[in-house]
Order: structure tokens, then C-alpha cells, then sequence
DNA sequence: GTGATGACGCAGT
DNA sequence: GACTGCGCCATCA
């Protein structure tokens, strides 16, 4: 592997971040990385589903607090059982409170 | 080397 | 206020 962090280490690191019972936004995480599209993010993240991969996934979602993401996962209730056990109440696959949960990535660094 | 796709976001209608 | 279409940048076939 390059020593080089690529521009999706730089998500992983970032979703790493994101305290327990908090989310995140790909806009954010593009905003904050300047990644410049908000797309990066989310397909950075399907590599981030793997063996050894300790990025919580699941706490990021998509602009509108939904959990677009959850497909990717091994089921796909697996996303919405992880955020509720945080403390993350969903309801019809998409974050309640979701200004309250919300994480601003660049905001904390 | 080209074409098509993708865990999204914004502007326009 | 809600829906549709287009754009962003990188990887896969």
C-alpha cells in the first residue's frame, strides 16, 4: 500500500472522528476534506467495508439524514440497529433529531 | 484509452 | 414546497 494517504484514508480517519451517538454528512466530510464531491465520500466508504475495517460507516449518512448507505452493509438493518445502540434513534431508515446528532467534522478539528 | 457507474448535493422548474 | 436533471471525481469493465 502507498505511504501516500489517499484521498479516501483521509475519510476513513475522519469517520473514525465521530464520537459514539453522533453522525455525520458526505457533504460534510467532502467539505471538510475538500474533496469537492460529495460522491468521493460515499464510494471511499464502500472500500471501508472489509475485514479490518474499524471506520463506523454507520454514522455517516447523506444530506437529508437518511441512511442511504445501509445497502452496503451486511444486512440491511445493520446501519439503523448500530446507530440505535449508540444512542441514534431511527425511524423509517433515517435519523430522528438529526440536527442534534449531527457532527460537523471540520468544526471539531 | 473510452464508457459507464456510484453510500450525493445543488440549481432550476 | 416537491420533483427532476445535471455535475463532481475516481474506479471498474
Amino acid at each position: 500500500m502507498a505511504n501516500q494517504p489517499s484521498y479516501y484514508d483521509l475519510v476513513f480517519e475522519l469517520t473514525r472522528l465521530i464520537p459514539e451517538g453522533r453522525v455525520s454528512t458526505y457533504g460534510a466530510i467532502a467539505d471538510s476534506l475538500a474533496l469537492g464531491s460529495a460522491r468521493m465520500v460515499g464510494w471511499a466508504l464502500n472500500k471501508c467495508i472489509g475485514p479490518n475495517s474499524d471506520v463506523p460507516a454507520h454514522r455517516v449518512v447523506n444530506r437529508k439524514g437518511e441512511l442511504s448507505g445501509r445497502i452496503h452493509f451486511s444486512t440491511p438493518t445493520r446501519m439503523q440497529e448500530l446507530l440505535e445502540a449508540e444512542g441514534v434513534e431511527i425511524k423509517e431508515d433515517k435519523v430522528v433529531n438529526f440536527q442534534e446528532c449531527f457532527w460537523h467534522p471540520a468544526k471539531e478539528l
